[in-house]
DNA sequence: TTTGTTAATGATAATCGTTCTCATTTGCAT
DNA sequence: ATGCAAATGAGAACGATTATCATTAACAAA
């Protein structure tokens, strides 16, 4: 099963709370999940991890590259899987919606703003908060 | 004085554990200031007040507009004094060293790349962790 | 000035996200 | 099947931050 493939191919023994994390993201509607949310469905699904153990996993997918961490405002990391297509994340201020986008010239010039003054530009991190100007913010409380 | 002052047009009683964070920020050399060193500042300073406080303090000055807050990573909030001039921040990963920088067209684009995808900016997060390439990085470790 | 009211403070407990510890269990090569 | 290193789970520990609450200070009114 891919699972168990991805996981060996990033050097990391397949065990059950990997193969099961690494599936929550694979399948998952929702691509934005915190240590927490991940505890949550797991047990939700019936299995028995723990959240030491998910807290584990997500940082060591993290640096197999499987998984992305985001320091989004509110002090808990957040994961996607990575897809290897890089990009930054809008913030819905209503309804705390993350939409993705990508802009090539905001890329480069990040990478020249940093040469410019004397640095190699390792990777960046960046959010924008805004209100939604269409009608489809749900608005959700809270 | 100036701080009493500043205070007062932000709403704030004039308290002395507010002049006297708020001169931590006016005088210091340092820009970039999380609770904790403001906090050993001011014990340093011989001034008794408490870490409660200065938290209570920071935040208020946040919202009072005076002082922006950041999310660096490393978990910790860090604060700097509000001289309405917006700019992002590149740290350097090798001494932790943060320098500030504008760049016209990222913010430009940003702007625009929020109002193509139906929002409208309110602000925005932007952080370049990068080494330097130039001697003057001094790699203080830790 | 003294006084009174209310907001601010300081000490400390509590909370939250996360990491550490360590005894037990599991994956997997023998 | 067997052994052993690596992984796990439960819970303690941790660092940053917030909440609680009795005491104190700021400031307006007398």
């Amino acid at each position: 099963m891919t699972g168990t493939t991805n996981l060996k191919s990033a050097g990391l023994k397949s065990t059950l709370p990997r193969i099961k994390v690494l599936a929550l993201f694979e399948v998952s509607g929702e691509r934005h999940l915190s240590a927490e949310d991940v505890y949550k469905k797991l047990l939700a699904g019936g299995e028995d991890i723990g959240l030491a153990t998910v807290y584990r996993v997500l940082t060591q997918f993290e640096h197999a590259g499987l998984l992305v961490r985001h320091h989004f405002e509110g002090g808990k990391s957040v994961f996607e899987l990575n897809q290897g297509n890089h990009h930054d994340h809008i913030v819905c201020l209503q309804c705390g919606r993350v939409e993705e986008f990508c802009d090539a010239a905001i890329e480069a010039r990040q990478k020249k703003a940093a040469a410019e003054r004397g640095f190699a530009m390792h990777s960046h991190s960046l959010q924008i908060y805004a209100d939604c100007t269409k009608p489809r913010c749900p608005h959700k409380p809270k």
